[in-house]
DNA sequence: ATAATTTGACCCGG
DNA sequence: CCGGGTCAAATTAT
């Protein structure tokens, strides 16, 4: 990245902020480096959505439409930050401290609940290799290994097994990163569409209706709050079409929890983080940062929605379900 | 036909 | 020997 300049302050201004918000996903891609596989993905993602669109806007010099939503990217600024969130693995090694951690090539624990028939996946392709019954525990445990094993010697992998308690909850354990590059045709990224399920929809709904956006301090003025609103069918707007695979808007920074939990409906936009704690762009921050945290918590609602209801058995492959925290 | 899953055999460390 | 993990042939799904 090199000298933006464009005499247009409003237009490298939104660069800036851009541009701070790769920053503060690095950030956060440091610290669960050697994490969850799936966080560190999303991260990854969401680095490369945003650096494409900072890329387009200094190319063509426009920008302005500082609202033109993230549709392009699909995925955005996630809710965890400072926090390690509840992420954390249940076991092993959880994330430590923001220092710099070696890539450990321990395995990554999480627990997630499932609702439906494996259809919504945690954006990586895997391919049962076995199953065994474990001692002690009621259900088996299923042995994945990234598809991409053979073609691309993708090391990874990761086992399954349902809780023994909670049939809706599944421990998932990671083990090996990936170093696949897997393509999966746009059409195949958007399958969702399907049966929407109804109670994540009207959650979704009530949901629009309750947010408030707090500006916090940031600038002066009236932090009015900002009116959040989304329809629906706004699956395709999510939907990434760029060039990364994040596949589907499945599994954001989803694990624990059960069923579709937005706690606070309310934004905090913290200040501190990014050192943009400068003025002028604090204000397109805070509403950067509430746009893509909005954003990803449809996509979680959009996943949710997109999952068929419970109807009968489904003791397969599980599907991650949603859990948003926003803190 | 190709790709993925199922499932018992096989392997290996404790 | 035992339990957990992997292999691979058979089977099923695409």
């Amino acid at each position: 990245m090199e000298s933006v300049v464009d005499g247009n302050g409003r237009g490298s201004r939104l660069v800036m902020t851009e541009l701070s918000h790769i920053k503060e996903l690095v950030n956060q891609l440091d610290v669960h480096l050697g994490g969850c596989p799936e966080l560190c993905k999303h991260l990854a993602a969401q680095i490369f959505a945003v650096t494409e669109r900072s890329i387009g806007m200094i190319r063509s010099g426009n920008i302005d439409g500082l609202k033109r939503s993230a549709g392009s990217a699909g995925l955005d600024s996630p809710p965890f930050s400072a926090t390690p969130s509840p992420l954390s693995g249940v076991s092993d090694m959880p994330f430590k401290a923001n220092k710099r951690k070696r890539m450990v090539k321990g395995k990554c624990q999480v627990r997630v609940s499932s609702a439906g028939g494996g259809a919504v996946d945690d954006g990586f392709s895997w391919r049962k290799y076995g199953q065994k019954e474990i001692l002690g525990s009621p259900n088996p445990r299923g042995y994945y290994r990234c598809t991409y094993r053979k073609t691309q010697g993708c090391a990874a992998t990761k086992q399954v097994q349902r809780a023994d308690e909670d049939p809706t909850l599944f421990d998932v354990t990671y083990h090996g990163t990936h170093t696949c590059v897997h393509h999966k045709t746009a059409a195949a990224t958007n399958v969702q569409p399907a049966t929407p399920n109804p109670d994540a929809r009207s959650l979704l709904q009530s949901l629009s209706s309750s947010l408030t956006v707090n500006t916090e301090g940031l600038t002066s003025g009236p932090q009015q709050s900002t009116p959040f609103s989304f329809s629906s069918p706004a699956v395709s707007s999510l939907t990434p079409q760029g060039h990364y695979p994040s596949s589907s808007p499945s599994t954001p920074e989803n694990c624990f929890g059960q069923g579709v939990t937005v706690s606070p409906s309310r934004l905090e936009l913290s200040p501190a983080t990014s050192e943009s704690s400068y003025n002028p762009m604090n204000q397109f921050e805070a509403e950067w940062r509430a746009e893509s945290e909005l954003q990803t918590m449809v996509s979680a609602l959009v996943a949710a929605s997109s999952m068929p209801e419970h109807d009968g058995f489904e003791w397969l492959e599980p599907n991650f379900d949603v859990s948003i925290y926003f803190v």
